[in-house]
This record gives structure tokens, sequence and C-alpha cells, in this order.
RNA sequence: GCCGAUGUAGCUCAAAGGUAGAGCAAUUGAUUUGUAAUCAAUAGGUUGGGGGUUCAAUUCCCUUCAUCGGCUCCA
């Protein structure tokens, strides 16, 4: 019997018997073995005991790679509810998987942990993974585990089994006095986890429905050693510093005021300013791109809403109508009705189209208090907001241009990493199914097409059509949706909207919702985390500051000031009577871009001093060298 | 909305059942300074709001609002 293992690199084993993934590690090195978590055998995931019976190709996972720190912090996972279990036997556990950043798991307790639980538990944890209990696996039958959990009372365990098929083989996975309902793979034994933190306590409902019970979840984190476990938690202080809540305030850009309401943002001047810069880029862009833009109200009647149908299927998030005239008004939570208005308020010949109609349109929505926040959660905010009415040919064309304007105008901003999602057609939809599925085609020709990587969320689309998502991830790691490109085949419909054809008769255009910023809001609050408030240079509040060294060089700040300013620069002089060094500190800690510093040599010599932000003191040169020099750094 | 935590001066934080304190910021004065904090003085708070217990509450209790971390939902 002759069994041939394949590696990544192209080499192949050969061996007489089965033979187990651990020993094939070990004959390719101790440490190798010693670091991996778990092997992939034909794309299989399996445990580093398992026995290689036949021709296979394999794959050895460290904490290196994605699928290695999954199973890693899975198995954490599972020493955690080990832990628990031990600590206070009355609880009951349910479900507890790896995420992104670690892994949680819920259980099912009256009293919530307290963070002194939380600190006997990792203890408990630490002995019980210094104890070096082994991972092992059972294979057994539907009714054998349903036997088990029904014993140990794990009623989450039941449910959980109930819906599996009877067909299927289970799997349980025990390590020392724990057995946990597992698919697995996991780590061989419990030492292999050495560095452990747990980081918070929350509430949870069971499968995430608000209907059920809500769970007791812990997250934690653990990794091979103290020293990364050690790296990770500094990346969470840094992340605080960058959060933009904090930068807002340190660098005055926007409150949220008591008095006013909670999601209710104020725009300080040096935000405002920002703002203002990045809504004059999106006007001028849109322009380029051929987009009418359109200003609409920010109320409309009740009869309008009805016709929408936002009055049926999203009254949860509308606030409650106002009396003017013995009529019924409501705020808008969303900018198409008017848009549509705008489009009927003409009859349109296909050759109009596809009409773009944008808007910087300012909503209002209904969000529960336990959602809001800072910025990228709030009850008022402006969408970058437009609507493609388009005839059904002109589909994928205007799909393609979408999503090509969309990353362009992101990547001006600085940034590089997204995440895509195609979501698709939900129970209960409106429209023809064959315009569902040109419509999502669409979007996947478009996205294939551009070479993009994207997730598929099946069913996870609005009932009015299908989208594409973007989405750009917070200091924290959290992903925030920006872009949004959403097919709409209920709006034309309900507000019968029409175009005249070659053939001389009226037909239905297909309508596009798309933001592609998302709000303004959101998208200013992740582009300050992203460059952690370093703003490039063209949006800078301020971008040059004079210092003076004393009052003697105040005439002479002045008037660069004006010849900063006269060439477009936002600039201020600080004639504060301090020191050098307290007034580039300060500069420094406002993140302006660059300094002019000026003292008698700069004056007479008709020079300044270069300093930029966070790099330093760059020399004397003429004005003229310094403007060519900020040209060049930016 | 649900679970948990938090709320003291503009900011960051301290104190404590006997009536609140520091640093920075602010204001004023002095200093005229060479690349990340000059010195001094002054001013600043019904301790988020309301109610209760108490001789006395900022501290203990209740309630409400907000914030933070999650859940759910979404731009």
């Amino acid at each position: 019997m002759a069994i041939k293992v394949s590696l990544p690199d192209g080499s192949v084993k050969n061996y007489d018997a089965p033979v187990k993934i651990i020993d094939i590690a070990n004959e390719i090195s101790p440490r190798l073995a010693d670091a991996s978590i778990c092997g992939e055998l034909d794309g299989k995931l399996v445990d580093m005991d398992h026995v290689i019976d036949h021709d296979s190709a394999l794959v050895l996972h460290t904490f290196k790679t994605d699928t290695g720190k999954d199973v890693y912090w899975h198995s954490t996972a599972h020493l955690m509810a080990q832990a628990v279990k031990q600590l206070y036997p009355e609880v009951k556990v349910t479900i507890g998987p790896a995420i992104e950043q670690g892994f949680y798991y819920d259980f099912d307790r009256d009293q919530p942990f307290t963070d002194e639980e939380l600190v006997l538990i990792e203890n408990r944890m630490k002995e019980l993974s210094a104890a070096g209990h082994k991972y092992s696996r059972r294979e057994l039958t539907k009714p054998e585990a349903m036997e088990i959990f029904r014993q140990m009372g794990e009623d989450y365990k039941l449910e959980i089994l109930a819906e599996i098929p009877d067909t299927d083989t289970i799997s349980t996975y025990t390590q020392g006095d724990f057995i946990d309902l597992c698919r697995g793979p996991h780590i061989g034994d419990t030492s292999k986890i050495k560095a452990i933190k747990l980081l918070k306590t929350s509430g949870a409902y069971w499968r995430g429905d608000e209907k059920n019970k809500m769970l007791r979840r812990i997250y934690g984190i653990s990794f091979p050693s103290n020293k990364e476990l050690n790296e990770y938690l500094l990346f969470l202080e840094e992340a605080k510093k960058r959060d933009h809540r904090k930068l807002g305030k340190d660098l005055d850009l926007f409150s949220i005021n008591d008095d006013i309401g909670p999601g209710l943002v104020l725009w300080h001047p040096n935000g405002a300013m920002i703002r203002h810069l990045i809504e004059s880029y999106w006007k001028e862009e849109h322009l380029r791109k051929g987009y009418k833009l359109v200003y609409t109200p920010h109320v409309g009647r009740s009869k309008l809403w009805e016709t929408s149908g936002h009055l049926g299927f999203y009254s949860e998030n509308m606030y409650a109508p106002m009396q003017i005239d013995e009529q019924e008004y409501y705020i808008k939570p969303m900018n198409c009705p008017f848009h549509i208005a705008i489009y009927n308020a003409n009859h349109h010949s296909y050759r109009e189209l596809p009409m773009r109609l944008g808007e910087l349109g300012t909503v209002y929505r209904y969000e529960r208090s336990g959602v809001l926040h800072g910025l990228m959660r709030v009850r008022g905010f402006t969408q970058d907001d437009a609507h493609i009415i388009c005839t059904p040919e002109q589909m994928d064309e205007e799909v393609e241009k979408l999503i090509v304007f969309s990353l362009d105008m992101l990547k001006q901003f600085g940034f590089k990493d997204f995440l895509i999602y195609l979501s698709t057609r939900p129970e209960g939809s409106v429209g023809e199914v064959e315009d569902w599925d040109k419509a999502t085609n669409s979007l996947r020709m478009s996205m294939e097409k551009l070479g993009l990587d994207y997730q598929v969320d099946e069913g996870g689309g609005a009932f009015y059509g299908p989208k594409i998502d973007i989405k750009i991830k917070d200091a924290l790691g959290r992903a925030w949706q920006c872009t949004t490109i959403q097919f709409d085949f209920n709006e034309p419909t309900r507000f019968d909207m029409n175009y005249i054809g070659p053939d001389n008769s009226p037909h239905r255009p297909y309508m596009i919702h798309r933001a592609v910023l998302g709000s303004v809001e959101r998208f200013f609050a992740t582009l300050l985390e992203y460059h952690a408030g370093n703003l490039p240079l063209w949006l800078a509040p301020v971008q040059i500051m004079v210092i003076p060294i004393t009052d003697n060089q105040m005439e002479y700040g002045k008037l660069l000031v004006e010849k900063l300013q006269l060439l477009g620069y936002r600039t201020e002089i600080d004639t504060r009577g301090e020191k050098i060094g307290y007034k580039i500190r300060d500069a420094e800690l406002k993140k302006i871009p660059f300094m002019f510093v000026i003292g008698k040599n700069e004056e007479t010599e008709a020079k300044v001093t270069l300093r930029q932000h966070t790099k330093g003191d760059l020399g004397a040169m003429s004005f003229d060298e310094a403007i060519k020099a900020i040209r060049e750094q930016q």
C-alpha cells in the first residue's frame, strides 16, 4: 500500500502505511510540528492527529494563516467554556466561535459575569492550559450525541443537534472534563494556548434573534506567545487614539450636544471646512461624470410616503408626522421620492437617458438609542445620494461606470482596502424574478469584469432590489458601509415612471439608488480614523501655520500669510507671546501639515524655515522653494 | 429597544456620608524667546437631571437622560 502526500511546495512524500499528519509535520521539522494548529487535507480541515490513508494534498496551518488563527481561537473558546463550567456548573453552554479578532462564547446564566469573574475565569483557563489537556475527537451518531447532552442538561446543544440531519456524522471534542458538540478541527492540546486575555462581556440574543433569551457573552483573545498578546493590547491602545470621537474633540471638529439630542451633529468650523472640501470635490466630480445636481425639501406630505411605500415598509425608522394646515408632513428618511418627483415633473424621451440626479441630501432616521455611535451611526445625516434612471439596455454600462467611479473616488481620499458585498434577492421581494436576475447578473458581471474580490450575501438584498455595498474598516477593524448601489424595482412602478421609447410608446425605466461616500458623517469619521487625524494637505482645515519667533517678526509673518492666502493656502499666524517650542508643539498637536518658522535670520534673508507635521524641520529656504517643497511632499 | 459599564471644571483625571481638588486649556500680568509645554496671579463645578433615605448625599437607594462596549438593525 503506497500513500502519496503532496505538499504546497510541490514536493511529494511517500508512505507505505497510513500516517498521522503530526508525524509528517515532525518529519519536515519539529518546529513546524509544534507550530502547526491543524491540517487541510484536499481542502478539508482536520486535526493534527488525523490519519491519512489515501493519496492527498496536505496544507499545514500555523497561527500565521487566517485558518490557523480561526482554529486556535475556536479551541480557546472551548477552553473558556471548560473553565466557566468548572467555576459555575449551573451555567448552560451554547455556541462559541472564533471571530476576526479572537473568539467569544455565549452562556445562559441569570446574572451577568463581572470583571472580577472574568479574571477568575481567565486564571482558570491558564491553569487548564498548563495542564495540557488533549482535544480528542469522537464521532458518533445523532441519538448517541443527543443522549450525552440530554444527560448533561445542555438544552442549547440539543436544540442545535435537533437541526442536524439524522444521517450526518456528529462529532464531539473533549478536553479534560469538558465535552462539546463541535465539527472541529482543534489544536492538539490546551498547552498550545500560551497567552489569554478575556476582554469584555455583553448580552447577546440566542441565535441573534431579539425575541429569544438574552445570553451572557464573553469575548476574549489568545496567542501562542505573550509577546503577541502584548502587541495586540498595544494595538487596541493605539486604535483608541485614532477613534474619530477622540480626534473630533481634540481637533475641535464636531460635537453632539445633549440639549439638541443624541445622533444630531454640530459641525464646528474646522470640521465644517473639511466637510466643505469633501462636498466641493464631490460636486465637481459628479458634474464631470454627467450628473445633474438637484435640491429637494426636507419634508413631504404623507401622500408622498404612501405612494413610495415608505409608510408601509420603513415607518419604524421615520419620525412622527407634523401637522401643517391640517395636513400631515413627514421629515424625509430618504431622498428618492423627491428625485422621482423631479423626473416625473416632465415627460422624458429615451434620448435623455440615462438621467443621473444627485444631491447631498440630509435625511433623518429614527435609530434605536443603543446603536448610535459617534458620527458612524447618527439620526440626522447627509447622504451623497443620486438616482440613475436608465433604459434596461443601459443598465450594464451604468453599473460598471458606477463601480469604477465609486472606487476611484474612495481612492482619492486615500482608502485602499475595501470589503465588497453583493446582496441578492430576499424572501418577499417585489418585482419580477426575471428583472432581479438581470440586475443581479449585471452587478456580478461588472465586478467580474473589473476583477474585484467580493462576497455574496445570498438573500441579503433590499426587498426592492439587489445591491452592491462597499465597506471600509474603522480604527478597531469594525467595517462600516459606505458605498451602496441598489436597484429599485419598487418605486418606478409605484410612481408610474415612464420614458417614451423609439417606438413612441411609454416604457418603465430602471432606477438605481446609489451613494458613494454613503453618508458624509460616516465617511468623514472613517476618513479621520484612516488617517489618524493627519489629513492630506488638500483636506486639512489649516494647511500652513506661520510661527514668528518673536513679536519683531509679526509684520513679516503677516506678509507671508497674505502671500500664502493669495496662492489659495488656508493659513494662520500664531501671534501669542509664547516661546517657539510651545507654538510648534501646539501646531503639531493640531496636526497642521506645514509650519513656516520665521525669526530674525529668515526675515533679513527673506527666507522661511519649513517644518512638516510629524517629519520635523526641513531647513531654511526661499518662499518659492518652500511652496515647491510643499507641492512635492503632497 | 435589550445586556453590561460609566457620568465630578472646557479637556484628562483625583477625592469622599460632614458640603470638592490637581494638571492642561482660559483670562490677566511679566517674559521676546530658534524647532513638541517660560513664570506668576486670577477665574472656573448645585459632582448629568429628578426623587428618596439621612441631622447631613456628590457619595447610599430609586428613576430618568446621555455616553461607552456588545446584541439586533442600518448610510
